[in-house]
RNA sequence: GCUGAAUUCGUCUAACGGUUAGGACGGCAGAUUCUCAUUCUGCAAAUAGGGGUUCGAUUCCCCUAUUCAGUACCA
């Protein structure tokens, strides 16, 4: 019988979520939806030194920004509830107990400024401290304490710390669904601190753990950086007795930066130029951070990026809306290695989206852009006008720069184009064609515009770029636009040849 | 330093012992077009190094190198 999969995001909120954190709540929400299970959002802010305002409500937005749907969590609530760890602070303290209890843990009350001295020491001879099975016996702490101190001290109020005690040679032997068998010398490791008398809170490890197994979690879902702690984990499991029921764990590939070494880092960002951020954030200090919905980025195109960041369909197909990445989606064909992020690609992906948006939906988000600048569109003509420009943008950012000139008559002319086409005999065959096909034209729409332009360029054996790029001067004031017959259709008969009279008075013979 | 993970075109990746090592982004060159884009076609571009195993290794094993991660009373 295969038990029912519950998979959660577990993001800390000490600041806003960066890609790699979106990436990973992907990757779970996929594999959930895949396997008709449930998403579940747990904040864990079990560091009451980190915690960032408005931290929560950012990640909560960029979610259902990216469209990321959850079934449990803070906001929904649930059978589990609450879903904050700071609010399930008294759980945490019984299991942190039950351990000292089995002898798997013990008080410690080496405060941080005495252990921060011994790291120096050590460093300074050139080794590295480590609180584990070698020293514990020597440190302040319930193993060399008589019960009766032990209780005496923290009655006193000193300040204590719950550790695990770590076998000292013991072959932790490990399973990751997609990095397969991994094996580690519990000599190696530390006695991790699992809980603080300071804020009485769990720090992560035991919080994690405890909560995974009361909700229920099958599977474990997280970055790589959590791989060196995986043995850890699985210790605590079987501390708390909990190893039939311990979730399945499978450690995502790191999202490295463009360019240099490391992973991806807030800083990146502003340093070469694309948002590491799903949506615009603001520090409590005023910083401010650029985001993918602010730039211009398609939810659907953000998604589809991310996904196949370190995932891939065995096939051909890079376009997946939601639906499909969840049809194709499993751990398996989850890459190893870690995957630089590539900003031209994200762009490529944002491009296509709007390349094959539909008329009127684009047309749509058209609408405010419009407004935005002063101007009043219906959704007819935006929708015709976003099909005319849509293959032009690669952001929503481009769109309007891309139909400015249907709202604007030129101000002055690019002088480029000016200089390469406003000369010669082509100012003459503008006012020409002005005065014998454009004014004379019964109906002023694209067929019949392109239809008499062409009867005249024929008949007149003239050049017909020299023309057309001449008359696209008068029109936009300068050198790139779609069909020009659209526009002069868009524009209508008297703002086009107003236009093209303006031109001609203002730039001369040429 | 120690522990762990990883290593295919510049980048993301495919090829689960036998392929002219495939695709995509980016680059370059053409074609189409009234311009700019789009689109299409083509070109250059990779198995980190060394040992094994095998008739045959990108693929399996070992060593080296490199990169990344972890090494907190942070997550």
């Amino acid at each position: 019988m295969k038990k029912t999969v519950r998979v959660r995001f577990a993001p800390s909120p000490t600041g806003p979520l960066h890609i790699g954190g979106v990436r990973t709540a992907l990757y779970n929400y996929l594999f959930a939806r895949r396997h008709g299970g449930t998403m579940i959002l747990r904040i864990e802010d079990t560091d009451s030194t980190r915690y960032v305002p408005g931290a929560e409500e950012y990640i909560f937005e960029a979610l259902r920004w990216s469209g990321i749907l959850i079934d449990e969590g803070v906001e929904q609530g649930g059978p589990h509830a609450p879903y904050r760890q700071s609010q399930r602070r008294e759980i945490y303290l019984r299991y942190a107990k039950q351990l000292v209890a089995s002898n798997n843990a013990y008080y410690a009350f080496d405060t941080p400024q005495q252990l921060e001295t011994l790291r120096k020491e050590c460093e300074a001879r050139g080794e590295s401290f480590a609180y584990n099975h070698a020293v514990r016996e020597k440190m302040d702490n319930s193993l060399s304490l008589s019960p009766e101190q032990v209780s005496e001290r923290i009655e006193r109020g000193d300040g204590w710390v719950i550790r695990f005690r770590m076998p000292a040679a013991e072959q932790i032997c490990m399973h990751d669904l997609i990095r397969g068998e991994v094996t580690v010398d519990s000599a190696t490791l530390d006695d991790k601190v699992l809980y603080k008398s300071a804020d009485n809170l769990p720090t992560y490890h035991l919080a994690n753990i405890v909560d995974d197994h009361l909700m229920e979690i099958s599977h474990v879902i997280r970055g790589e950086e959590w791989l060196p702690s995986l043995p850890l984990h699985y210790m605590l499991y079987k501390a708390l007795g909990w190893s039939d029921t311990q979730p399945e764990f499978a450690h995502l590939p790191l999202i490295l930066k463009p360019a240099g070494q490391g992973k991806l880092s807030k800083r990146d960002g502003d340093k070469m130029g694309f948002p590491v951020f799903p949506l615009l954030w603001q520090s409590p200090e005023g910083e401010v951070a650029r985001g993918y919905r602010e730039d211009g980025y398609l939810p659907a195109a953000f998604v589809n990026m991310l996904a196949l960041l370190g995932w891939n369909p065995g096939t051909e197909q890079e376009l997946f809306s939601m639906e499909e990445l969840i049809e194709a989606f499993s751990l398996e064909r989850v890459g190893k290695n870690g995957a630089r992020f590539s900003p031209d690609k994200a762009r490529w992906f944002n491009a296509q989206y709007i390349h094959h948006m539909d008329d009127t939906a684009l047309g749509e988000l058209l609408v405010p852009i419009v407004r935005e600048h002063g101007f009043q569109v219906d959704i007819a003509l935006a929708s015709r006008i976003a099909a005319l420009i849509k293959e032009r943008a690669t952001l929503l950012g481009d769109l309007w720069e891309l139909c400015r000139y249907l709202f604007v008559a030129p101000e002055e002319y690019d002088r480029a184009t000016r200089e390469k086409y406003w000369k010669g005999d082509n100012p003459a065959l503008i006012a020409d064609l002005t005065v014998n096909v454009l004014e004379r034209l019964e109906s002023f729409s694209t067929p019949q515009i392109e239809d008499a332009i062409h009867h005249w360029l024929e008949e007149g054996g003239h050049n017909m770029g020299q023309v057309m790029n001449t008359l696209r001067l008068t029109i936009t004031g300068a050198n790139r636009s779609p069909s020009l017959y659209d526009i002069c259709d868009i524009l209508g008969r008297d703002e086009t040849l107003a236009r093209i009279r303006r031109a001609l008075a203002t730039l001369g013979e040429g």
